[in-house]
DNA sequence: CATATTATCTGACCTAAGTCAGGCAATATG
DNA sequence: CATATTGCCTGACTTAGGTCAGATAATATG
């Protein structure tokens, strides 16, 4: 009998561990020991300063000294001293690195195929795989303000539709909300914010401002691989924040009773009802706050 | 933008390689190489032949020996040779060394509690650990003939009403079902099958017998997280398998139109409808099978 | 009973990974 | 400007992990 929470959890390290020891098999396959194929990595994922990539690697100095040189003899890097300080070096791949750095690359994500070939059913095995990774991730997760059309923003309004469409019973039809430009959810009008875990958009929030001292809160969003991590919470709190520092004084935001978990947030954190503030189709719920300082 | 699904992947198996790297240190905290600690682990899992240890590690036959030389001499385990042939050796662990590999389990355990006590909604969690360890391990699935009163056959028919209960509009009674009794579903009579991936078991079939050539398949039950890897399939064809084991000709089954994925995998595998043959409350469908040969 | 096979062990050898002390050049500081 | 600090490098050394070629003893086979 292996059905209680330890033994489940125990059973998955299991079943992960072979995969990542298949991931280093594969890349000693280039005739290089993991070291040095890490540093390599690390290197084409942006990494300049030797320090930088000791750091994140963990790495001793006098190991990484002697890593950096043996990729230096096989002609993959190029090290230069740094322009504002001459002891510190910067490493650079070169052209033979790059292509190397891309075959590592390529095995990494021929892995990835495998995997998810070999499940037919791949949508839930990815969310269940989001959820993991956010999970174990919970700590880095980090905000970011950005503009509301770059990509991850788009992905992250899409699934916030497409949430909308599965809760409401008649469906919800972007057309028929007041679509909010993205001049009023970006600076100095208003804010759009990206909660994002190791680079996956998972949750965002806007600032729909008019220049004036009320604005109003629009399309909070956390996936569902991040749901019950107080994330929503943080979100909104960021958004209270930009909205102080663009000296709004008053927050609006309208919703819907199909979402039980955002009226119930929207209560416990300082917003009080009010009337109808709009003509919007979906919203039946209208909340105000005060912010204070 | 790491919304595709090869990213996805990438991004949990950058997520979990630093937990499995955890664990492999505070193995390491232990004061003895992690080769050492594997056999140790191995011999306590309750694996006593040398070759199968070497094989279940994947070591090389002197490695192996010198491992097993090194537990020895700090009077962790005891080798023997083996009765039926004494060029074999088989290994136990001394009381020394069943204390230290109970370190090694509490050590595993800890690690377990420690990522479940850092997320608030753990059943999600475990819910999505239990479909990838599933899918990852989806070749090591086994089906065995247990009897149903074993707790992993009582386990998966908990879970069996309990879905029921979500799936009928009108909640599911075990009491009012005319519950099959275990010697109808043991042989000679019938058989109760369950799946196991990795010890966990995540799906069961009844047949019940009744020492005629007609018998019935009751208790047809696949978990979440198995879900989609044709599994409900498996499990019918092995229990067509024990019914012609049994001299048993022809097979029949109700069910519930509030099981759609049930309907279309009979409907898609050689039953036919038929009418309704006894009185029980739930199910609206009807269907009937002949073996062949 | 001689010979082949099997299971484990031993010694010799190798590489990867990592630690540590000290060296050297560049930069910061009193 | 003397001295300390910083960043990287080198040499010496250690351990873990692993390969390979026999050695040894037990068992199977013609």
């Amino acid at each position: 009998m292996s059905t209680d929470a330890i033994a489940r959890i125990r059973r998955f390290n299991r079943a992960v561990t072979s995969e990542v020891g298949a991931l280093d098999e594969s890349f000693l396959g280039r005739g290089r020991p993991l070291g040095a194929a890490r540093v390599l990595n690390a290197i084409g994922h942006g990494y300049t300063d030797v320090a930088e990539i000791r750091d994140y690697l963990g790495l001793d100095s006098g190991l990484m000294s002697r890593l950096l040189r043996s990729l230096e003899a096989e002609g993959l890097v190029l090290t230069t001293p740094h322009p504002d300080d001459a002891r510190r070096r910067i490493v650079s791949l070169t052209p033979t690195g790059e292509a190397e750095y891309a075959a590592y690359e390529s095995l990494s994500d021929a892995q990835a195929e495998t995997i998810l070939a070999r499940h037919p059913k791949s949508e839930a095995l990815l969310a269940a795989m989001d959820l993991i990774a956010t999970a174990l991730g919970r700590d880095r997760i980090i905000l970011e303000t950005v503009d509301p059309n770059t990509p991850d923003a788009l992905y992250c309004l899409d699934q916030y539709y497409a949430e909308l469409g599965r809760r409401f019973a008649t469906g919800y039809d972007v057309s028929l909300a007041a679509a909010p430009d993205a001049r009023e959810m970006s600076a100095p009008l208003g804010a759009f914010i990206l909660a994002l875990s190791d680079d996956l958009p998972i949750g965002c929030v806007g600032l729909k401002g008019k220049g004036t001292e009320i604005a109003e809160i629009k399309r909070l969003w956390v996936a569902p691989a991040a749901r019950g991590l107080g994330l929503a919470r943080r979100l909104m709190q960021a958004a209270e924040n930009a909205a102080r520092a663009l000296s709004i004084t008053t927050l609006r935001l309208d919703t819907n009773s199909a979402l039980p978990e955002a009226l119930a947030l929207y209560q416990s954190s300082g917003w009080v009802e009010i009337d109808r503030f709009n003509d919007d189709p979906y919203p039946d719920y209208f909340f105000e706050k005060t912010l204070n300082s």
